[in-house]
DNA sequence: TCAAAACGTTAACAAAAGATAAGGAATTTA
DNA sequence: TAAATTCCTTATCTTTTGTTAACGTTTTGA
């Protein structure tokens, strides 16, 4: 994919938070990088600070965090969603995650001196605000719905409601990524499986 | 308190997110409400669409939901804090959660009619939008910290941090909301707690 | 002020999860 | 294509958590 077929991805999605008109997108269009990241390679990784935000037109990353010499995958990104360290791009502090291209990937990159840039543009800064705002609203409910899994359900109960809402975590994520995401262990999602299989 | 001492410590606090001019503030300020509920009544009932925000000038609340007859506290607003039901006032849709004063409290509240109103308003949209990017953007990095200690730490891991990071919580919370907080039971707290006092 | 309710701890038992290791299937890669 | 690696399951054992109940203390509220 070029980088113009990937801005037409691009500029499809973001209708879902921020209607630009043709002036605005042409300049904010120019704020835009192209990248690719190999499979294996990072987009970001601990002790770094994460200067942008990407938006993925293929391809998938995991977020992981190395406790004890172990792995542990917290999240995932995939086709036509953001992906950063959201918290150190926000703050500037260093992050403390890996997020990896699960395979080549391709992404729009909005560093943040574009964004920087483009908020103090008298042209965009609205709608850029508008832009950050509904992201930022958008990913909260995200976050607000996965803490209230963690409060008030079972991993039982959280794998069950991963099968009924269906999601592509599902069919593109090896079982024991998803267990860590479920903040549970491979071995007893596993255990979770094979119980569900017996009583149904 | 009257409407306009809490409006003052408001305006303070609004200075994290927005800087507004004083301009800006009159016409801000027309828009927000004061309000004041009992102890134990409630800011916000599932079922209900929640079209308030509130910040809290005194008092506090904590956010519940009813599991098999049980109630579950996943989380608390003090002073100085926003408080919403943020997914159900963002969509629009009902709520799913209980926001009940724990002492006699008192708000501004923005209602969401006021919010879609300035957010309109060419004076103040943009200040506005900001505002709403920058109050999402801090709680999506609260929700985030949030997710992370739930998938990388153990119960015991989590209390710690609570206890390292010495937040009002612990003091004004009783034991068994700050169970359900960390996600385990008051029962499982308070043999963690045992375990530390042992093992230290 | 006095009864009721709420709170934290502890105990006993059941259920679930973590840790470790082994084995086989599938996938990767050299 | 053969060897290595990854992945999932299963088993065993340990640790932790959930459940229920009892008890004493503190707080609440009628």
């Amino acid at each position: 994919m070029d980088k113009l077929a990937a801005q037409g991805i691009f500029r499809e999605q973001l209708k879902k938070f921020v209607d630009l008109n043709e002036a605005e997108w042409i300049v904010f269009a120019q704020h835009l990088d192209f990248g690719a990241i190999k499979k294996k390679k990072f987009f970001a990784q601990p002790g770094t600070v994460c200067r942008e935000i990407g938006f993925i037109v293929k391809g998938s990353v995991r977020y992981y965090h190395v406790k004890d010499g172990e792995e542990i995958t917290g999240y995932f990104s995939f086709e036509n969603e953001f992906v950063s360290s959201y918290k150190s791009y926000l703050t500037g502090l260093p992050g403390t995650n890996y997020i990896q291209a699960l395979e080549d990937t391709e992404l729009i990159i909005i560093t943040h001196k574009s964004m920087e840039a483009m908020l103090a543009n008298p042209v965009l800064g609205y709608k850029m605000e508008q832009f950050g705002r509904r992201v930022a609203e958008y990913y909260l409910i995200c976050y607000e719905d996965r803490v209230s899994s963690f409060v008030t359900k079972t991993p039982e109960e959280r794998y069950l409601d991963l099968l009924a809402t269906g999601r592509e975590i599902l069919q593109r994520m090896p079982q024991h990524y998803i267990a860590h995401f479920l903040g549970i262990t491979p071995v007893s999602l596993s255990r979770i499986r094979r119980r569900i299989l017996i009583e149904k």
